[in-house]
DNA sequence: GAGTGGTCTAGACCACGTC
DNA sequence: ACGTGGTCTAGACCACTCA
């Protein structure tokens, strides 16, 4: 294969994407496998006769597009996993559950097991003042301590998702909500109990780059977005009564939202 | 309870994010407000102390952020409109619109205007082999002609969105529907007429970064992903008789999804 | 200790917009 | 003609991993 003799005549491409249009057509075509070891830059630039700085370039254009891992002080490796099949998370599925029969399982992990995959939470508890995006979606007027449950989704062992759920302490002291272990049957019940039982939920989706504290939460490489759903449940008397902000990486997750079914109006 | 391996120990943050960091408080607090003109990339790098690499580096991380973009030959500028408030999509109204009162208006386009802005749309009609998307949602078996829908959507004027539907040439053959303008009263009309309204719609929502065709049909610039929503809707026989793909700029668009309302089962 | 990626430096040339 | 951002070079030091 010859290399252009760079007439450089039209295509304007710079030097490092044809390094990584090469590398890209090698792990398609199967040449290199996922999980393998790649040129270190050094020898890429060699290879190339290019600067280290080039070579590195081509290496970012490929994290970038989530082909591709760096590993300090170890080397450039083919991403492994990096093909899964989303997980599709039924998200419009109803979280009311008063039954003890399958456990304190919500919608993600029953859904994330469906798939043949292994779910597990960490959960801790924080108290903090409602911020302005807590406020506005729990009709708050003032600053108000919140009981935060934030769960740290993993599949497989990895991390791959989070939810936060906001409560009005009023609402869940004294309950299993403000202890960070799973809530039987479901926080529903304890919502159900008290005479707040919500029967509307209405989801904000929007998609945007993490941060980097995010980021490292979700396990995320390479410049992959998030899909963040910010839940809100309402009582039947229209009072908001929980927050959930979902965070899930844009390459792993789709959520699933099912309407109509009923009749027309 | 295992607390996290890494208690960041400490901030590690490089020269690049510092630079950063100032000049986004700056951007914040207003000292510099849209439209205006940053530092040279030279400059930056005098005030630091630092090389003009370091300082690109730095403004690398606003443009991503989509605080700044850079203009070829002229500079670099904070991003105007870039907070706009996000149009907000009810994407679980329901689209069976029969009657001719409000027109042919769908829900993107009075959720537009409901927030007092200008919705317009530019409609092309193709006709393609149904791909591999189209046929599972299509439950197609071969490959089978599809007439699509193309319309590019405006908002005062700009590029805003992109929504794709997919029909069966049997269904909409010698209707308005394979017209590039508006159908009278909707889409939903004809179908009813044809004995298939649908009653019944699953949304697979995603967040991905657009390809560079989608970027340009979005009117996107910076590292801003897109909303992918891939509605399917169905008759009461379960036969899926349309299947539109939404596509959003996420720093535009927020999609919003209302569930229960009804009983709980 | 050798080698790696992460960061930074101080130059350079180019295409392009503005004057 | 000049200044801008976009790209590239050839070095350097660091923290880290691995043998």
């Amino acid at each position: 294969m010859t290399t252009t003799p760079t007439p450089a005549p039209a295509p304007a491409q710079t030097l490092a994407e044809e390094i990584a249009e090469e590398i890209r057509a090698l792990i398609r075509s199967g040449r290199h496998n996922p999980g393998d070891p790649l040129p270190t830059e050094k020898e890429l630039a060699a290879q190339w006769r290019v600067s280290r700085g080039t070579a590195r370039s081509a290496y970012q254009l490929l994290i970038d597009e989530g082909l591709v891992v760096a590993q300090r002080s170890r080397g450039h490796f083919v991403r492994s996993g990096a093909r899964w099949t989303p997980i599709m998370w039924r998200a419009s599925d109803p979280e009311n559950n008063l039954s003890t029969d399958d456990g304190p399982q919500d919608t993600w992990a029953r859904c994330v097991r469906e798939q043949g995959r292994e779910p597990a939470e960490d959960i801790r508890i924080e108290i903090v003042e409602a911020d302005d995006k807590a406020r506005q979606h729990l009709q708050l007027a003032g600053p108000v301590p919140l009981i935060v449950r934030r769960r740290s989704r993993f599949v497989d062992g990895a991390p791959s998702a989070t939810a936060d759920s906001f409560y009005l302490r009023e609402h869940v002291q004294g309950t299993a909500v403000e202890l960070p272990s799973q809530v039987y049957p479901g926080v529903y019940a304890v919502f159900d109990e008290r005479g707040l039982p919500w029967i509307r939920t209405v989801d904000e989706v929007s998609a945007r780059m993490p941060t980097r504290e995010e980021a490292r939460r979700l396990g995320i490489v390479g410049a992959v977005p998030v899909l963040e759903v910010v839940r809100v449940s309402y009582t039947d008397q229209q009072l908001p009564v929980r927050m959930t902000v979902f965070l899930k990486p844009g390459d792993r997750y789709k959520a699933v939202f099912e309407h109509g079914g009923e009749s027309p109006r």
